[in-house]
RNA sequence: GGAGGAUUAGCUCAGCGGGAGAGCGCUUGCCUUACAAGCAAGAUGUCACAAGUUCAAUCCUUGUAUCCUCCACCA
């Protein structure tokens, strides 16, 4: 064979983008055809079009990307579809920002061109998004791409609409809603953010109305008093008895309210009574359907006070009222104290204006009936949540469950498909355009000017991807999907919706296994977030270290759906790894210049040899119960921990003596063995470095295709060797007590030292190397390494070391520090006979006899014997110093 | 008010009923036929606190403290 040179330095500049292109050509992220078994599908979480991602995507998706080339390596079907969501409020307010800058509104515009334009801002944030998975490395089949409000998916949205109008679970009505003065819409209950805002407790008089004195409210909201139209008391409130059903005089108009009882007042709140205003607040709202109430509007919808309120203070917005409002009540009496008082105020999710209950025409979905389907789905294990805590959010949140304001007031999104007649008022829900009433046959029908919530299409999304409603092929194949990965923020909004809609239109849940991520913050653990400027873009994270590196330490990071956090600094990490398996193949293939590809039989591997195999099992078996359970920084550990420390600080090392010193035909052999391991390690390493495991896959001299789509390595029982892997253990243990003897002792390197080994029975069979010896040798410095199998080998005046499996003995005698030797062994005499002690108080206790597991007492009593021989050892030890 | 999480080395975090771990950082020595983005050795821990269960608790139970998140309520 021809030695392959590898650039010097691990560049990943280099090769990630072409791989990827590479990749795309060839087709290796469409499902596979000549794939067995099981389908294992994924649907990504469609990112918003108004933004590039940031590292939460980073985490989301490169889990994904490892999960999915996993599957893939083990031969199953798999597809992995991404896409992107239209995003109504967040893309609207992006397209509204740049009209403002022109000084135009979107009503200059007219819906058409406003459309128009967000279609373009859309293509310029997705084409963005795109190049940033691809940069990542993302193995989704761009063949399946979807966005949410692309043909089939609008079909889709129609659909499920309809379907559920037509089961009466839509319906239409004039409700108290969220609403966002600033983005002009509705919100559902849970796209508002409570947030503790400090605020003033105003104590105002409403006088009665036949001027016989007044009472006392308590409000934080005084603006909000023109559209009260009652007062209301607790029924059980014995200060208050006399005077429920008298009518009292609203201050600054000259309307009368009357006082009133309602359970709902807290008779230890304030001052116990009440201002209700129930077009301005939930429960209000409540209280006044209870009372038949007259309802009052008092806001314009850009959130300024309407028509209904004193001239003076139309037009100005809630806050400003709020102030002008005060001080009249002042200046007229009213106002007889305020305290500073601290309450949560909703917040618009997407642009933080403080939301305000609004009173308008919105549609609902009836949402108890899906909640139980899901409920159902989570019982009978159809989904199961990774880590399983999170299944009591979900569920409490179906439990607690309210209608869903589905419609919005906006142009960005699917337009709800239900018509109106002008001639005949007629309402038509349809799931084709319609541009005649079925009835009348006029022409003159319109389409509801509201749009869908964006959820409303998102919910689709495991079965609306795959083509549903129609019978698809790729439904046939690919649904239900197999794993959802997700953050936590959104199980409410999105992963329990998805459930409900699967169960509601399918009878199916829409994925098994639902992987919650934490969420990622900076090294401080604040969110990252464009205000705190603590963000950190992946682009600059591949552009400093690479994708590989990225991809590996944020999965080395994501415990257990813990939250990740991280700096940059944090990527060295991942980075490092790329870069040493980088050189360990550049110094492998150089050595394999005039050496042949040989048969490796099992009657020829040394003790390393069985050893490294019988790790490399070990982690693959490791890996496999990892990616099971998708604990994703144990699966990281193992590929780490096998590659560096096994393979490279022990195996290669080992490797070299035979490689430099051996026949040509041992030579010949070692070659092939590291090539083997070398192969099978970028398979084992793809799913979690991709990038630079195909780069080099396609430069070994037995590598067979593209590593993405090679065999995943499986734990083999054939490559299990116990007894070899017990030995070398030992081994490493002799090296390092030996080194650390050393090194406590002051004994230089060049310091040359006699060192004999003694196994313990177990391995006494199995016999090293000359090779093998000499490297040990090397390790420990030693001028005469001598395997001691019989224990004839005099260790008279030797320093001795033991452990598991092995007793060592250095010939120190030159060059020790007595006494300073001799108080390190005291020490260790204390410690030993403390651990005895413990030990014996253990083996004495009647209980543990009695209880405790065989094992455990076997272990107990072997740590006795080593703790007892570890004492009389360093005795003599000290004795044998002190004769020196 | 309800729920959940966190508390382990200087930092970021794994682990989890039977001898305290990783990465980074730090100290020391090394340019050892790939890698100084490396190799080797080393120091640092009442595993938050208290009680209980157990033969045995960093791990299980209960309570306490501190921090965080979510949900609900808030005139």
């Amino acid at each position: 064979m021809k030695a392959v040179e590898l650039e010097k330095a691990y560049n990943p500049k280099e090769f990630e983008d072409r791989i990827y292109q590479e990749w795309k050509e060839k087709g290796e992220f469409a499902p596979r055809k000549d794939a067995k078994g099981e389908h294992f599908s994924i649907v990504m979480p469609p990112p918003n079009v108004t933004g590039i991602l940031h590292m939460g995507h980073a985490l989301n998706n490169s889990l994904q990307d490892i999960i999915i080339r996993y599957y893939r390596m083990t031969g199953r079907p798999t597809l992995w579809v991404p896409g992107t969501d239209h995003a109504g409020i967040a893309t609207q307010n992006v397209v509204e920002r740049e009209l403002k800058k022109e000084g135009l509104r979107r009503q200059d515009l007219g819906r058409e061109k406003f459309l128009e334009r967000t279609w373009r801002v859309k293509e310029k944030h997705h084409d963005i998004i795109k190049r940033q998975l691809e940069k990542m490395g993302c193995s989704c089949d761009w063949d399946h791409e979807r966005f949410t409000m692309d043909e089939g998916l609008s079909r889709a949205v129609r659909e499920a609409f309809v379907s559920l109008y037509e089961k009466g679970m839509i319906y239409k009505g004039k409700y108290l809603v969220n609403y966002c003065p600033k983005c002009g819409t509705a919100l559902s209950d849970d796209e508002v953010e409570y947030e503790n805002t400090p605020g003033k407790f105003y104590h105002v008089k409403y006088p009665y109305a036949d001027g016989s004195g007044y009472i006392i409210i308590a409000t934080t909201r005084p603006e909000t008093m023109f559209g009260d139209t009652a007062v209301a008391v607790n029924p059980d409130d014995e200060r208050y008895k006399d005077v429920v059903g008298k009518e009292l005089l609203l201050p600054l108009t000259d309307r009368r309210i009357p006082i009133i009882t309602d359970q709902f007042v807290d008779k230890e709140f304030g001052t116990g009574m009440v201002k209700i205003t129930p077009a301005h607040d939930p429960n209000d709202w409540e209280c006044g359907k209870r009372h038949n109430l007259e309802v009052i509007n008092i806001l314009n919808p850009d959130g300024t006070l309407n028509e209904n309120c004193p001239e003076k203070y139309r037009g100005l917005e809630a806050v400003e009222a709020r102030k002008l409002v005060r001080d009249d009540l002042e200046k007229e009496g009213y106002l007889v104290k305020e305290e500073a008082y601290n309450h949560d105020v909703g917040h618009c999710y997407r642009c933080h204006s403080i939301i305000e209950p609004y009173l308008s025409d919105q549609w609902f979905v009836r949402m108890k009936d899906m909640a139980r389907l899901a409920l159902d789905a989570l019982k009978k294990g159809d989904v199961v949540f990774y880590p399983k805590r999170w299944e009591n959010t979900y569920v409490h949140w179906m439990e607690t469950i309210k209608d869903w304001c589905i419609s919005r007031q906006l142009w960005w999104g699917h337009r709800i498909p239900v018509w109106h007649c002008a001639s005949c008022g007629k309402e038509i829900v349809s799931r084709e355009d319609v541009t005649e009433c079925p009835d009348c046959k006029s022409k003159d029908v319109k389409q509801e000017d509201d749009v869908l919530d964006t959820w409303f299409s998102s919910w689709l999304w495991p079965f609306s991807t795959l083509g549903w409603p129609d019978k698809t092929e790729d439904m046939e194949k690919f649904f239900p999907t197999s794993t959802l990965v997700s953050a936590y923020d959104i199980i409410f909004f999105w992963i329990s919706r998805m459930v409900m809609s699967s169960e509601e239109f399918l009878s199916k849940a829409p994925f098994k296994d639902i992987v919650i991520t934490g969420l990622v913050r900076d090294i401080q653990g604040r969110k990252m977030s464009k205000s705190l400027g603590n963000g950190i873009d992946p682009i600059a994270v591949i552009d400093q270290y690479g994708a590989d590196a990225m991809k590996f330490t944020l999965c080395y990071m994501a415990a257990q759906g813990q939250d990740v956090l991280i700096d940059m600094n944090s990527f060295k990490m991942g980075s490092r790894f790329a870069n040493k398996i980088w050189n360990a193949t550049r110094y492998l293939l150089q050595n394999i210049e005039g050496r042949n590809l040989v048969e490796i039989k099992e009657e020829s591997l040394s003790t390393f040899d069985k050893w490294i195999y019988s790790q490399f099992n070990d982690a693959a078996l490791e890996i496999g119960k990892a990616m099971k359970n998708y604990r994703f920084n144990d699966a990281a550990n193992a590929v780490y921990s096998f590659f560096w420390n096994d393979f490279c600080d022990w195996y290669i090392e080992e490797s070299k003596a035979r490689l430099f010193s051996g026949s040509d035909e041992e030579k010949d052999l070692v070659v092939s063995i590291l090539m083997d391991i070398l192969e099978k390690s970028m398979r084992l390493m793809h799913p979690f470095l991709s990038f630079v495991t195909e780069e080099i896959y396609q430069k070994l001299p037995n590598h067979k295709g593209d590593v993405i789509v090679a065999k995943y390595p499986e734990y083999d029982e054939k490559y299990s060797y116990p007894e070899e892997k017990k030995k070398v253990m030992a081994l490493q243990d002799v090296v390092k007590s030996v080194r650390a003897s050393r090194s406590s002792l002051q004994i230089p390197p060049e310091k040359k030292l006699k060192v004999v080994v003694r196994f313990t029975k177990d391995f006494a069979a199995s016999t090293l190397l000359e090779e093998e010896k000499k490297f040990i040798s090397t390790l420990v410095g030693a001028s005469e390494l001598v395997i001691d199998k019989d224990g004839k080998e005099s260790v008279e005046g030797a320093l001795p070391e033991s452990g598991t499996g092995y007793e060592c003995f250095t010939f120190v005698r030159d060059a020790i520090n007595v006494p300073e030797e001799i108080k390190k062994l005291e020490k260790e005499i204390s410690k030993a006979e403390d651990d005895l002690r413990k030990t014996n108080s253990k083996l004495s206790n009647e209980n543990f006899i009695k209880n405790a597991k065989k094992e455990a007492i076997e272990k107990e009593k072997g740590k006795k014997a080593e703790f007892e021989e570890k004492i009389l050892k360093s005795k003599a030890h000290i004795e044998l110093l002190k004769r020196i």
